[in-house]
DNA sequence: AAATAGGCAAACCGACCAGTCAACTAAAAG
DNA sequence: CTTTTAGTTGACTGGTCGGTTTGCCTATTT
């Protein structure tokens, strides 16, 4: 949590002096935006870029980001004992009504996040993999929540083993309504 | 945010000295647990019990439901100029890690509400109206996932109308994925 | 009428908060 | 060699934190 974490704690945990902090930092809301871009930055680099610009088939590529994603918070429950979830949407859901420049930080990061997302499931219909009804943007955002939504799953239920579980959930959103002829089964 | 708001806070607004909240709070946190306790039964019996006890057909309760939330983030918005998201996923997700207890309350809290969900996808199955190999835990398990992360998008871009564009995934995710033969769209 | 008990409020506690500041060091620039 | 500059440091500020203590006031019981 933001709130429940002060500067002199950050200090003492990374061996700076409060005193250092405040000559680079204005304050702990700077400190925070510069953390959100490195974290976000460095999810690029580890998670998105290597499995987006991969050339394995559209549905795989979100299964794969599950995977890692359940590996990731198995190896942090390993670690801190506790499920951390996605730390974008944990900032997110506790800042956005608190400090509204953290809160369209996040919200940009959140859009250019979905673009991968949708540019795959462009790709997917002009292949032919996907119904040409599929909203590749909705599908996206859809896709985006329900990546979040797992998250918070996991890290309230403290179980990794979620993340892995739940992850089918990802293709079906990618199916579009008109695909799916509901009388089929009702 | 829980952190960020203290106890004197909540007193003064609510008129209320903080020698007499002591009086019958033994702390913070207990407030928090009778808070979500009390949280918990009015949306029951305000959005749940209304919607789940009603005879509509099983996938219109998805959206019977996720409409009523819209309203209520629409409402929230005009009260308060932000969507301020699902009241306990936002509790979840700061103190899961910071409060075993209260990460206890909610875990049990969301396996609650995925009974509902659970109970009327037997019931569409039952009906004919979803397949044979539709797995109803997980299912409803990753409905709820859903319905959060679309909350957490919705508060973060501030916007409710979010809530109404990403509902129609929660049908797909009823879908059971034997249900779709991947090769008629590939 | 005396005793009792609970609702209530103000003062208070040590700890901690985000942030400031002046004194200091060390190295670069003139 | 002197001056400027960047970085470091710990003491300090006003204010708030969660929580406690004390004692008054009222209302029921005896």
């Amino acid at each position: 949590s933001y709130n429940a974490v002060g500067v002199q704690e950050l200090c003492d945990h990374s061996g700076v002096k409060k005193g250092s902090f405040y000559h680079f930092f204005p304050s702990k809301r700077d400190l925070t935006l510069e953390a959100i871009d490195t974290m976000w930055d460095k999810f690029k680099e580890q998670m998105l870029d290597p499995i987006f610009n991969s050339d394995i088939k559209a549905f795989e590529k979100f299964n794969v980001l599950m995977n890692k994603s359940y590996e990731y918070q198995s190896a942090a429950k390993e670690c801190t004992g506790c499920v951390t979830g996605c730390g974008i949407g944990n900032l997110a859901l506790e800042l956005s009504t608190q400090d509204e420049i953290i809160r369209q930080k996040i919200e940009q990061i959140f859009e250019e996040w979905a673009q991968y997302f949708e540019d795959v499931i462009v790709d997917a219909v002009n292949e032919g993999d996907l119904s040409v009804d599929t909203d590749p943007r909705s599908t996206a955002q859809a896709i985006l929540a329900y990546m979040e939504g797992v998250s918070l799953m996991g890290k309230t239920f403290n179980d990794p083993t979620m993340l892995s579980r739940l992850g089918e959930g990802m293709i079906q959103l990618c199916i579009s309504k008109k695909n799916i002829s509901l009388e089929d089964n009702m």
